[in-house]
RNA sequence: GAGCCGGUAGCUCAGUCGGUAGAGCAUUCGACUUUUAAUCGAAUGGUCGAGGGUUCGAGUCCCUCCCGGCUCACCA
């Protein structure tokens, strides 16, 4: 390795968001040497939505991802940028979700743009907006930085006008890309323009008999009237089909960059040669992979496999959440419980090398491609990470039947004494995961079994023995002695075997923690409880 | 049919532009403990899908093939 060599270029981080934002840097580059300063503003990037359903995971990762790739090419280059969530709001609604609420309602705006079809939940005034509305609260609840863009507030304020004459100019050339792609029904009456029903509202898939491109306008048959009718294209009077609609946005509004998953492949291809005929150049971007299941299926939302955001998010810090999208966006990933505990701690693992490497210089490549650096907004701050591992609470969460908080933070404490929810936030919101996850999967599959007569008379000694301290201050070890008292009282040989009737009958589990520990933190009055509680579930069964 | 991704330890995967094959879990052993468990330490374990090529050197780059999976081809 040269010193020539590391002078003559610098060497990019080595991290994907960073070989993206390269690609955006160059796109820019190149649109601004082609308009001159005339086309000067910030870089856009655009994540799209779609309002038809609720944000999803998948929404999540697109806008975490592009958020990233914003991060890095404002570290790369210092250059403004702007980041767009636009929401596909004038689409037509194409059928009626399983979801909501007032279903027969939504049956009768079949056809209609979602910005003109009504509320279900009755919130809002649209069910557009209302979808909107979640998807805003939803990516506010990551605090992600964004603008949000209404399709239908663009195509009626006018601004797409422009750029949709345009495309009637081209009409032709247009229809010659998608046709081919199409069936032979579809294909006869394709156009890239739908224009709204004056009288229904409806979004017409119909055949363009004339296109008026010096007047902006289209010419088309009702089919269930034969009523003949000349329809502008601007101010909202129309929109574009899909894949028109995609390459007249990045055309009109100058799209620099937008990723999509994999099965979008075809439609990026298509959608950026519609772009260079209206005259624009498509945005760079990323195809990234889908999403599978524990069995490699792919996830859908009807089918209810795979992971939502929301179960995620009770069972680790949304933080990881981040870790899992950053994670080779090109590969397909399997997403499913079991990578949640690893992907915690893979990300708390980068937080305290990130932060050593911010230490040692806060504008390092070898940190800016720290996954940690990018999650957390490149600033790692010295509270972050935990110095607990997420499997280990789980583990300790299991043994020590962890039904709230202030059990896992006794142990933590015994562990290390100078750790607090107020001195390591991360660790508290670990420590409220580790619980969920517990009560949700450990705890259920835990067998209880019916203790000996000999047992039996053991346990209720040791439940008067203990209801002797309620009140009071026991300390763990005096409770340690008292259990092991009774246990030799009882002549248990070897004496292990008491203990392991104690985990076996009380907490469900072949092992546990030190008992008399455990009594201490878990409290006299409630082992007393769980005792009894054992001894009932016995005569019941 | 078109396109994409993968195949590395028993399992799940990592492998940082070619330089002595790694982690977690599992298994086994040990340390600690008035029984345990957590925890800590160690060991075991791989023809890197197959074959060829480039190279002093290939899990890594190129070609061919095998196996598995996914997406698109109706709509967005």
């Amino acid at each position: 390795m040269s010193d020539s060599r590391t002078t003559s270029a610098p060497v990019l981080p080595r991290a994907w968001p960073f070989e993206e934002a390269q690609k955006l840097a160059t796109h820019v580059d190149a649109r601004t040497a082609k308009a001159g300063a005339d086309d000067a503003r910030p870089a856009l990037l655009e994540t799209g939505y779609g309002p038809s359903g609720l944000p999803h995971i998948g929404t999540f990762g697109e806008v975490a991802r592009t958020s990233w790739v914003r991060q890095a090419y404002t570290a790369l280059t210092g250059r403004p940028s702007r980041l767009l969530a636009f929401s596909d709001d004038m689409d037509a609604l194409r059928k009626v979700p399983d979801n909501v609420p007032n279903r027969d309602m939504l049956e009768k705006f079949i056809g209609q743009p979602l910005s003109r079809v009504p509320d279900p939940f009755g919130t809002h005034e649209s069910f557009a907006a209302h979808n909107n509305a979640r998807l805003c609260s939803f990516l506010d609840s990551f605090g992600f930085d964004y603008e949000f863009a209404s399709s239908t507030q663009y195509y009626t304020g006018g601004r797409f006008d422009a750029a949709l004459k345009r495309v009637l100019e081209v009409h032709e050339e247009v229809v010659g890309v998608i046709a081919p792609t199409l069936g032979p029904d579809r294909r006869a009456t394709y156009s890239p323009v739908l224009p709204l029903h004056p009288r229904t509202g409806e979004v017409m898939q119909v055949k363009m008999d004339a296109v008026n491109a010096q007047a902006g306008t289209v010419q088309w048959t009702d089919p269930a009237t034969g009523e003949k009718f000349e329809t502008p294209v601007t101010g909202g009077h129309a929109k574009m089909q899909w894949k028109a609609d995609w390459a007249m946005r990045w055309y009109a509004l100058g799209v620099d960059y937008e990723m999509s998953g994999k099965d979008l492949i075809d439609s990026v291809r298509l959608s950026g040669r519609i772009c260079r005929i209206l005259g624009g150049e498509p945005p760079a971007g990323l195809t990234y992979e889908l999403f599978l299941d524990e069995n490699g299926q792919k996830i859908s939302k009807s089918k209810g496999n795979g992971l939502s955001v929301e179960e995620w998010l009770r069972y680790a810090p949304q933080e990881s959440l981040g870790q899992f999208m950053f994670n080779q966006p090109q590969r397909a990933k399997r997403l499913y419980f079991d990578v949640i505990p690893k992907t915690a701690d893979d990300y708390l693992t980068h937080v305290e090398k990130a932060k050593t490497l911010q230490a040692a210089d806060p504008k390092g490549n070898d940190l800016r491609a720290n996954p940690a650096w990018f999650i957390n907004k490149g600033d790692i701050a010295n509270n972050a990470g935990s110095p607990v591992s997420f499997g280990m609470l789980l583990n300790l969460a299991s043994v020590a039947n962890a039904e709230t908080p202030e059990v896992l933070w006794g142990f933590i404490r015994r562990y290390d004494a100078s750790v607090s929810p107020e001195t390591h936030p991360m660790l508290a919101c670990l420590v409220e995961h580790a619980i969920a996850y517990y009560a949700d999967f450990v705890r259920p599959a835990k067998t209880f079994r019916a203790p000996s007569d000999k047992e039996r008379a053991a346990l209720v000694d040791l439940a008067d023995a203990l209801r002797g301290y309620e009140g009071e201050a026991a300390d763990a070890s005096t409770l340690q002695n008292l259990v092991f008292e009774i246990g030799k009282r009882h002549e248990f040989e070897p004496l292990r075997s008491w203990f392991g009737c104690l985990y076996e009958v009380l907490l469900g589990q072949k092992e546990g923690p030190r008992f008399g520990g455990f009594v201490a933190l878990y409290g006299v009055r409630e082992t007393v409880a769980l005792i009894e509680a054992a001894l009932l579930r016995e005569q019941q069964g």
